[in-house]
RNA sequence: CGGAGUGUGGCUCAGUCUGGUAGAGCACCGCGUUCGGGACGCGGGGGUCGCAGGUUCGAAUCCUGCCACUCCGACCA
């Protein structure tokens, strides 16, 4: 993409609405726009991350066995009235009159809608297990949004349900998606720590909110240091029996500060293992039985042709949030620093001296030759000073810096910069662009 | 929803106390000089001062009401 023919208003000066790190560079990289309170417009820099992430927690769905649908965002109030949550969710929810005065809801999540389908459709345990997700838009009227997309009041979330027979098996879907959420957050570059979560009235112990520790985390987190370093289980695993994975992690002490016991704490974990930092909710997943099926009469035929209830869980990751997250845990003094996986473009190109031929020359073909690799490309061909365009490409945090300019071709040689670490070195062209492109 | 604030050009803000022809920097447009870590000169465009009433000869400024947004707290992907 030529910088010139795109669109990404940077901001010099923090916008004064901005209180955290990643809300002020989101804005500042012209990623979003404020539009209302916890309400944003997605510029094409902001946007691009967006369907970056989004695509990661799609592929790591399916590779669990879930199945992408797309529900919409308006629901009929009467569907949650049979859950009787219509009443019982408050002014967080949106709630919209039609023209005809049917009573509709911007959907907060999406529990009755699935439930709905489901029981529409299915009538046999043959058919399970079965897990289904979309990722889609939600509403939720916070009282008080803040924090950029960290709070929105619109959010774009990836919820899937999953559907067994029993309990039983409902375990074994919670723990694909217990290692799915693991493996989505490694990809992107963070380091999760799944962390007991209140189960409610359904009670149990199948809750775990999934946590990015950050210093500017929202939430005070306490548990066993080995969680952080542990990493993911990888893809690579046995997906019908994955009870090992996770009781390697949920045998450590982890709870965010509403489920923390500092006796336990000190008991279970030695010391100097003890960390108690700061943290941030990206996921959250649950495993809730009945609590739908039984009152929306999603009902399946077991093996003995009783129909009984199925169990049902929700996973629910803040696909927008994540954005947040992936900058508060990446960023420095200048700006973001954008992780590979999720980074908007793989590459920034900057030409320092616009309509010098020779510097139009090599951009072109360096430009050409990244392209033809694969690589995405922002090329700033634009005639502003160098010291704005270096600036620019670090507050937008691209992984790789390729400059090119009058000095450097003189002695043909061009300048790679590695945004993470900083380290600039000057090589030539040819040998920068076949490292680039590999 | 309780408490505290803020609304002046795209952005950051001054001006409001003490009423008298709307300002600065950045950004933007034109010309020129420049160009390897946010240049400089000259010229220019852009604002019914959040909205509605009121007081006054005269309101960004004083009064009343409303709206929006931000921050601190209680709640959430």
């Amino acid at each position: 993409m030529r910088l010139s023919r795109y669109f990404l208003p940077v901001l010099k000066e923090t916008p004064s609405e901005a209180q955290i790190v990643s809300h002020r560079l989101m804005l500042r990289a012209g990623m979003i726009r404020q539009e209302a309170a916890g309400i944003y417009a997605w510029l094409p820099l902001g946007f691009r991350v967006l369907k970056k992430v989004e695509q990661i927690v799609r592929e790591e769905q399916e590779r669990a066995g879930a199945v992408e649908l797309l529900m919409p965002t308006l629901q009929l109030a009467d569907l949650w009235r049979e859950s009787g949550r219509y009443d019982a969710y408050g002014p967080e929810m949106l709630r919209i009159l039609d023209r005809h005065e049917r009573e509709m809801l911007y959907g907060p999540t999406n529990e009755e809608m699935i439930t709905e389908i489901f029981r529409a459709y299915v009538k046999s345990y043959k058919s399970l297990p079965l897990n289904l997700f979309h990722i889609q838009w939600k509403f939720r009227d916070e009282q008080r949004p803040r924090f950029g997309v960290m709070r929105g009041r619109e959010f774009l979330m990836k919820d899937a349900y999953s559907f067994d027979l029993d309990e039983a098996a409902a375990r074994r879907a919670y723990n694909r998606m217990f290692v799915a959420y693991l493996n989505t957050f490694a990809r992107m570059g963070l380091k999760a720590v799944p962390m007991r979560a209140d189960t409610g009235p359904i009670g149990g112990d199948l809750s775990h909110e999934f946590i990015i520790l950050a210093d500017t985390g929202e939430s005070q987190v306490f548990c066993h240091k080995d969680l952080v370093e542990m990493g993911a289980p990888g893809t690579e695993v046995d997906w019908d029996d994955l009870q090992a994975h996770v009781d390697q992690r949920t045998g450590l002490y982890a709870a965010t500060e509403e489920m923390h016991d500092q006796a336990r704490f000190e008991a279970e974990v030695p010391a100097e293992q003890r960390l108690s930092a700061r943290g941030i909710e990206v996921g959250h997943i649950f495993y809730f039985g009945e609590k739908y099926s039984r009152p929306m009469k999603a009902v399946v035929a077991g093996p003995d042709g009783a129909e009984r209830p199925v169990h049902m869980g929700s996973y629910g990751v803040g696909v927008s949030r994540l954005l947040g997250a992936i900058i508060e845990a990446g960023h420095d003094e200048n700006g973001i620093v954008w992780p590979e996986a999720v980074a908007p473009f793989d590459i920034g190109l900057v030409n320092l001296r616009p309509g010098d031929a020779a510097c139009d020359a090599a951009c072109d073909h360096a430009y050409a030759a990244l392209r033809a690799a694969g690589r995405e490309v922002l090329y700033d061909d634009t005639d502003e000073r160098p010291g704005g365009k270096f600036a620019r490409m670090d507050l937008i945090g691209l992984p790789w810096q390729l400059v090119i300019g009058p000095k450097g071709l003189a002695d043909g040689t061009v300048e790679i910069k590695r945004r993470s670490t900083g380290e600039r070195h000057s090589a030539s062209l040819e040998s920068v662009l076949s490292r680039l492109a590999a």
